[in-house]
DNA sequence: GCCATTGTTGACAGCGTTGTCTTTTTCGGG
DNA sequence: CCCGAAAAAGACAACGCTGTCAACAATGGC
């Protein structure tokens, strides 16, 4: 089943067939119609191979990311990607890689070479190694970074309204009465980290409640430091009532460290967490957090870098995704 | 960079770079020589679309799967696939399909046919729709399925140890004392749930402990039938002293239940689940629950696929992959 | 009605590899 | 030292599509 079959069938060249499939100008409706009943009739499709080998497309999209133990995230940017992928005729080829590495930037030449992928996609944190992005540019691959933590100018980046979100979840435990409220951060390497900080800081501020250092806690996204970091803040002389993690695999680890000393949550602390995986719903008490539309915002990369290699001007990076606070009952 | 300067470089034919390339035979050690010592000057990797339009061969695997919400046993076979894909220069396409719906045969054929896919995996439960693996049979596509629920023989199978490992679990809790032991089910659809369940009434009968329907209920695999399973099971006059769930999500949705009762685990309740997510370690009590080499077993597949492909003998369905029991603390 | 212009269609050469078939080289035996 | 067989190496035509450019058809202005 090639295109010459469907050549013959509808009564035209080769070559108008190609036209149609790749919806060029220059084809008069009426043949056009012969050529789309063609298609259907006999169940055509342009073999990729061909077409890559041919022309100067691959149409291969590439998501690099490092591989986390809480996948949550990378499940809904794959979806978004994916589905985005298949409504513009892509394929999606998949590179995980372990970060601090040297050889970084040579896993992803090989793997653009390789697969000839045409863009790339990625996912925090992958947008902030330098290296990548400078291999990138040099082998003047596109790119869209989701969530960048220093979101270069010129390059496409799809962010989200992290500290206003941040903000609001602070602001939520406030209305609620509490004054003492610890932080725990995120891993500094990821886009997000500092902007949650600045959003519990602007919201201390905005209701004059003095920020200490000594509430706040470095954490790496990850349910172990969630919890060690739990464990000095209840440490304190003066504990805070409530607590906001960077994400909710550390409020996990917050509750995690509650529970192990006999706390009842939310009754003896408050804890929210933010992103919203599945598993803020299944903890006890479930999380009160951020749901952030990673899935929309996978799709849109996907997106914005297909247009950009059909050659439609690249939209202008749109607004920051808003985010939306997902109320639970982890809050007193 | 194409063959054609390998060719020169090494001063031999495109075809003896060829061979050498694909590793075939009729080429001298010393001819061999020098043309890997140009393909490693150059930096060559062949041309992937060229090598698919050309040969029988695309290089390319499929995942077929369904979208689960809890996505951390697809992320294993995800890395399983993938880590074996990339030993054996294949690429891997991923191709989501939301199960039950008449259109599956046809996303898949298209699948195949446009992506010229040569193997395909089939993580449970897909290993179990009929239409799909009758659709794979007429078209010839070799498929590997994991732990599917009626492993026909003529067919590649990648199997646990599912029903061994749900009878040590069960016994695991009647050598702490319980007698009471209730069962929540998986969905039926799925290759495991019947393996999982006739472990437990192994162990039931193993021990003389009469087997009782109304502690048994049926589940989906979901946090949200683990907790309709365990509201059911806590309001029976008689509530057993422990839960087996046939997963962890599910095993989830019973901490969640029982904690929103007031009891406190695992004193007033034992729970164990099945999968070793890493949900399991993260709810309080942390579960005790069994781990499956689900990524040693993809990455079986996808190789055996492949040795298939490569025309080598494919190996003996090896024996079932042996389970391991994790102890945590969610069992008094 | 003719010519210039624009719109539509087609012929054909690649794209980089592998498969088939042919030619050349090597090597052992007489 | 020659012959024949087997091993090694090469020539060249696919594979199915797109890009380029040429040919042809329709349209509008005079």
């Amino acid at each position: 089943m090639t295109i010459f079959d469907v050549a013959e069938q509808a009564g035209v060249s080769i070559k108008t067939v190609s036209r149609v499939v790749n919806k060029e100008p220059h084809v008069r409706p009426q043949t056009k119609k012969k050529v789309l009943e063609a298609v259907q009739r006999l169940q055509y499709r342009p073999n990729a191979a061909a077409r890559t080998l041919s022309g100067r497309r691959s149409w291969v999209l590439g998501l690099v990311y490092e591989n986390p133990h809480e996948f949550s995230y990378m499940k809904d940017v794959l979806n978004g990607a994916l589905s985005a992928c298949e409504a513009g005729e892509h394929s999606l080829l998949l590179r995980p890689l372990s970060l601090p590495s040297p050889e970084v930037a040579e896993h992803i030449e090989r793997f653009v070479i390789q697969a000839r992928v045409e863009g790339i996609i990625l996912p925090s944190p992958m947008g902030d190694v330098p290296e990548v992005l400078r291999l990138l540019r040099r082998m003047e691959v596109p790119f869209a970074a989701i969530a960048p933590k220093a979101p270069a100018p010129g390059q496409t980046n799809i962010l989200c309204e992290d500290q206003e979100a941040c903000l609001s979840l602070t602001e939520f435990l406030i209305d609620r009465g509490h004054r003492s409220i610890g932080f725990i951060k995120g891993d500094p390497e990821h886009g997000a980290t500092g902007k949650r900080f600045a959003g519990y800081r602007q919201a201390l501020r905005k209701h004059g409640i003095g920020y200490r250092d000594g509430l706040v806690r470095q954490g790496y996204f990850d349910f172990d430091s969630g919890k060690a970091a739990a464990a000095e803040l209840l440490d304190l002389p003066e504990a805070p009532s409530a607590i906001v993690a960077s994400n909710d695999d550390m409020a996990a680890g917050v509750l995690f460290e509650a529970h192990r000393r006999g706390l009842s949550m939310p009754g003896d602390l408050s804890v929210v967490g933010f992103d919203d995986t599945p598993l803020a719903s299944r903890l006890w008490p479930p999380l009160t957090t951020v749901r952030q539309p990673i899935k929309e915002m996978a799709e849109t990369a996907a997106r914005l870098l297909m247009d950009r290699l059909n050659g439609k001007a690249a939209q202008p990076p749109e607004a920051p995704f808003p985010c939306e606070i997902v109320v639970r009952e982890s809050v007193a």
